[in-house]
DNA sequence: ATGAGCTAGCTTTTT
DNA sequence: GCTAGCTCAT
């Protein structure tokens, strides 16, 4: 049965948000008002009141750890009931969802690939090389983007209007043109074609569109502000039969406007649904006083905002501390000290050092592994993304999917065969010209005899082991097992374990983890489904360590203490911010100051240095402007510099100081090395 | 085909 | 200071 606790946490509002079922629905959630717990109860409720079955109900999110998240939560409300919502999900994931299905109108076969970045740049790069453009002058992540926000408009190349004589544009046009038509060939697209194909596609077919749209009573929709053009329309024809459209989100914490967001949406949603209603979610159930009144202070500099009364009624708790460092090292050092202390009442788990840029945690790295303080980096390099499980990926690709021109090109010379770039060329010129995958180019090739003997045995050898791998799958080998089958033919794992480093070490370690991850999954096509759609395997959280990770990752999460190290002008905010998209883009850096401080529960501590060494130089560095948007009443500051005088210094920048020698971690590292 | 050596550029990165 | 990505020599 149903457990109908849920609506006994909720206060007022978000009572009547859970209630208000019938019509386009705007949450404005402020930062730690409990809007997760409002969509899950929301989900909770509608299934209870037997306002729709569970396949009739949309909850979309950006993340996968937030469908999982939301996912989990709804099932420990709806005990015993073996409902599993099929459509929550990423926006991505539910497109490609659709998309398979359909995947015929869009002239794709339902077992397309779906290309992350990497692949795209190499096939922009490609097309370039193609068209005789100088990669150097203009670089297909430039390009990419360019394309990127034509996708995030709706618009397929033959949409798209160029402006009179933009030469520039009109060659992007033309390399966008055979970027799609490649795709086709490939049997594949990237993210932004899993929305937009969904879109044209409602467009164009309006019986498939009303399948969907009749299907689907009520729609939720997380982090609404970051929402783009194309995610916006995906929703409106979702929406356009029921309009039971339930959005939530906080204009305060968009923070992805680079990445085609436009909050525009969320504060015109009212104009696009008529009779919206609006609930305002302002009581913070998160932070302390003193902590939310600092956040508030800072993000009422902002212009561009619909503006909202956070209140609690937590103590006032803690002072936001507001240190002054003479060095990034020294910020190292007294970030890792005072740790060294809360680490008596908190838990390492529960602390988290959040910067605006990632390599700005190398500092901190150093400093722990000296003190023997335990971390982890969420973020970073993206396990999926990491070559060596490309690489597997790649050879399971091919094997299940014999277009995927990308994958063969990946792995054709890893582990080295022989075939090199001129090599490559020729298949490629092949392939194009009698219009075939490179696969298939290969063996003409060879049966043509037009490749050199060495090259030629190297090429024969892998395209016998691809086809033998078919065979394999086809005989219902584990997924499993075929990959370790693969890495063991191709030679892939000697090659690892040839070369004994430490990085290489590492990397058999991730196979390892792969390998351990694919058991979680049925079936080869269910596992690569996941593979494109994911960027990290769940980070572990076992032991007790310090979190490391930028502002941005850390969207979403909360501690019970925050560090927020490097506020000085030209890191944060960023100086590229600020020289890109002016007051907008300064705007966007103060939110992603009020998502830092607003993870906080009980402590948090700004902290800048007058000094840091920076892409190889010591900068002398300014107090951030947002510090002095602070409210003094809520800062306890203090310069925490060194009793050492200027002379000292400068001579020797990496002296030991005396405090230094008094700190738990160091005197514990002192013990270690005895 | 492959590795050494040099140069340019350096945010954030849900999918 | 670091590193990715390219050129050039082997």
């Amino acid at each position: 049965m149903l457990n109908l606790d849920y609506f006994k946490g909720l206060n007022e509002r978000q009572k009547e948000a859970v209630n208000y079922l019938n019509g386009p629905l705007l949450i404005v959630a402020g930062a730690g008002s409990g809007k997760t717990k409002v969509l899950t109860s929301r989900i909770a409720h509608l299934i209870n009141k037997n306002k729709a079955f569970p396949n009739q109900i949309l909850a979309v999110t950006f993340t996968n750890k937030a469908a999982r998240e939301m996912h989990s939560r709804v099932s420990k409300i709806i005990k015993n009931k073996k409902i599993g919502i099929s459509w929550m999900g990423t926006f991505h994931s539910i497109s490609a969802k659709i998309l398979r299905k359909h995947a015929k109108a869009v002239n794709l076969n339902y077992n397309f690939s779906i290309l992350d970045q990497d692949d795209q740049i190499r096939l922009i790069k490609n097309i370039c090389k193609g068209e005789g453009l100088d990669t150097k002058k203009i670089s297909p992540n430039f390009i990419l983007s360019i394309i990127d926000k034509w996708k995030n408009k709706g618009w397929y190349p033959a949409d798209v209007i160029t402006k009179g004589n933009d030469k520039l544009e009109k060659e992007f046009l033309k390399i966008y043109k055979i970027y799609q038509e490649k795709l086709t060939d490939l049997n594949g697209c990237d993210f932004g074609d899993l929305i937009l194909h969904c879109v044209k596609i409602f467009e164009k077919y309006p019986d498939i569109l009303e399948i969907y749209s009749r299907n689907f009573k009520y729609i939720l929709v997380d982090e609404y502000q970051d929402t783009n053009h194309i995610q916006s329309m995906w929703l409106n024809y979702l929406a356009s039969c029921h309009k039971n459209i339930c959005c939530v989100g906080d204009d305060d914490q968009s923070i992805y406007s680079w990445r085609g967001a436009e909050i525009k949406n969320f504060l015109e949603f009212d104009k696009i649904y008529k009779d919206t209603k609006i609930i305002r979610l302002e009581k913070n159930y998160r932070s302390s006083q003193n902590i939310l009144t600092v956040a508030s202070k800072l993000i009422e500099n902002n212009n561009n905002r619909v503006g909202k009364n956070l209140y609690t009624n937590s103590d006032a708790g803690e002072l936001v501390s507001l240190d002054c460092y003479r060095t990034g090292k020294d910020e190292a050092i007294g970030i890792g000290d005072k740790i060294e202390k809360l680490k008596e009442k908190y838990s390492l788990n529960n602390i988290a050092i959040l910067v605006r840029a990632i390599f700005q945690t190398r500092e901190f790295e150093e400093r722990f592994l000296k003190i023997n303080l335990p971390y982890r980096i969420i973020g970073g390099t993206k396990f999926y993304e990491r070559a060596e499980i490309k690489d597997s990926i790649s050879y399971l690709k091919i094997v299940f999917q014999n277009q995927d021109d990308l994958s063969f090109e990946r792995i054709i010379n890893v582990p080295k065969r022989s075939i090199g770039e001129t090599t490559l060329k020729q298949i490629n010129e092949f392939a194009k010209k009698n219009n075939c995958s490179l696969e298939i180019a290969s063996k003409k090739l060879i049966e043509l005899n037009l490749i050199k003997p060495k090259t030629k045995q190297g090429l024969i050898s892998l395209i016998n082991l691809i086809e033998k791998w078919r065979d394999d799958y086809k005989k219902k080998i584990s997924h499993v097992k075929l990959l370790q089958i693969i890495l063991d033919e191709s030679g892939y794992s000697k090659m690892l374990k040839d070369k004994k480093d430490l990085e290489n070490e590492g990397r058999i370690e991730n196979i390892k983890e792969l390998l351990n991850a694919m058991k979680e999954f049925d079936n080869l096509e269910s596992f690569l489904e996941h593979v494109s759609l994911a960027t990290s395997i769940d980070q572990d959280w076992e032991g007790e360590k310090v979190n490391l990770m930028s502002m941005h990752a850390s969207k979403g999460l909360e501690f019970d203490v925050i560090f927020l190290p490097g506020w000085e002008e030209g890191l944060f905010p960023h100086q590229k911010s600020i020289e890109e998209k002016g007051e907008n883009g300064l705007e966007e850096e103060r939110r992603l100051a009020y998502v830092g401080i607003t993870r906080a529960k009980k402590i948090a501590t700004i902290s800048f240095s007058m000094n840091r060494f920076y892409q190889g130089d010591w900068i002398d560095s300014l107090a951030s402007r947002f510090i002095d948007e602070l409210p003094l009443e809520n800062l306890k500051k203090s310069n925490l510099f060194n009793n050492i005088e200027k002379e000292d210094f400068e001579f020797n920048q990496d002296f030991e100081y005396e405090n230094e020698i008094n700190s738990p971690g160091w005197l514990r590292y002192q013990k270690r090395i005895k």
